[in-house]
DNA sequence: TTCCGGCGGC
DNA sequence: GCCGCCGGAA
């Protein structure tokens, strides 16, 4: 059921990690492997804009350096700093609270380094076991999250199916390297293929193999139909541009799909090859483009030198 | 009775 | 993403 990865697996894998190890966000919890400090970052991040986390996880780990203090904390004290930091859900602050507990009281201070022994600490689910295994003891699986949904359902056509999706995450990465594996791949659904997708831009590693990318269709499961009203004809032109910059000349068609991921070359509403269509004739009445040769959807666009 | 999948609340 | 609850299956 691994048919869909490309046939050489480890030039797609050296790619991904040569691409992370080259360049990429840095934040604290990518600095350490402690467990405990990795929980903390996890739990924090399933509910807030990284931005804000980094914030509340200093001032966290400040406050509660170790997983011994934050047992001996009470619990009021916990669940008022995760209001006080605007952090939501206090569920979370009481469940951070008792796993530390479990974790003094039942591993003798040692957090557990299987996933899932990781599991029966208060609130940790699967997802965030595999998490705190990888990160703190490189002995996880892979992660399986939207954006690695996204990345594999783009890049590989793997189906919108969780049994396909955990099995070829699982056949894609290197056994015994799930530390910088998912490091790697959650960059990559993060910075070059988000819902809007930065191939170019982000130097994406993976466009050589990339259906997406060769195809245009950069429809995912979690990239809503029909966007809602998601961008001005002004942030559109950019795009255009943008995408020019990176590519000598594209046609109309090869264009709508790096504008936006909604892009369908039929009837005349918004996203349609009329309407990029339109923007682009405003963009040559403007000097910015020129349009190369007039053939329908073959019509080639480049910007003007 | 226990286990599992689905769903809503947090 | 996790928990808790529910109904149906084993």
């Amino acid at each position: 059921m691994t048919d869909h990865l490309p046939d050489d697996r480890d030039a797609v894998r050296e790619a991904l990690i040569a691409w992370y190890e080259a360049d990429h966000r840095e934040f604290p919890w990518r600095r350490t492997d402690d467990a405990y400090r990795i929980l903390v970052s996890e739990v924090m991040s399933q509910q807030t804009q990284l931005s804000r986390v980094e914030e509340a996880y200093a001032d966290f780990l400040d406050r509660w350096p170790a997983v011994s203090d934050l047992a001996s904390a009470e619990r009021g004290e916990v669940v008022s700093f995760w209001s006080g930091h605007s952090l939501g859900y206090n569920n979370r602050a009481k469940y951070l609270h008792e796993a530390a507990t479990q974790v003094v009281e039942e591993y003798d201070g040692e957090f557990p380094t299987d996933p899932d022994e990781l599991q029966e600490l208060m609130g940790v689910g699967p997802y965030t076991a595999n998490a705190v295994a990888s990160f703190a003891f490189d002995n996880g699986d892979a992660v399986v999250d939207t954006n690695v949904k996204r990345v594999l359902h783009r890049a590989f056509g793997v189906p919108d199916d969780d049994a396909a999706f955990a099995e070829a995450a699982s056949a894609l990465m290197p056994a015994g390297e799930s530390r910088v594996w998912n490091n790697a791949i959650m960059e990559l659904g993060g910075v070059a293929c988000g819902q809007s997708p930065r191939c170019d831009e982000a130097g994406c590693p993976w466009r050589r193999w990339c259906r997406a990318y060769e195809t245009g269709d950069f429809t995912a499961p979690d990239v809503p139909e029909q966007p809602s009203f998601e961008g001005s004809r002004r942030q559109f032109r950019g795009k255009v541009v943008r995408a020019l910059g990176n590519h000598d000349e594209l046609t109309l068609d090869e264009l709508g799909p790096r504008i936006r991921v909604d892009y369908s070359p039929d009837g005349d509403g918004e996203g349609s090859r009329t309407w990029l269509r339109g923007l682009v004739d405003d963009l040559a009445d403007d000097g910015l483009v020129e349009v190369a040769a007039d053939d329908g959807g073959a019509t080639r666009i480049r910007l003007r030198a």
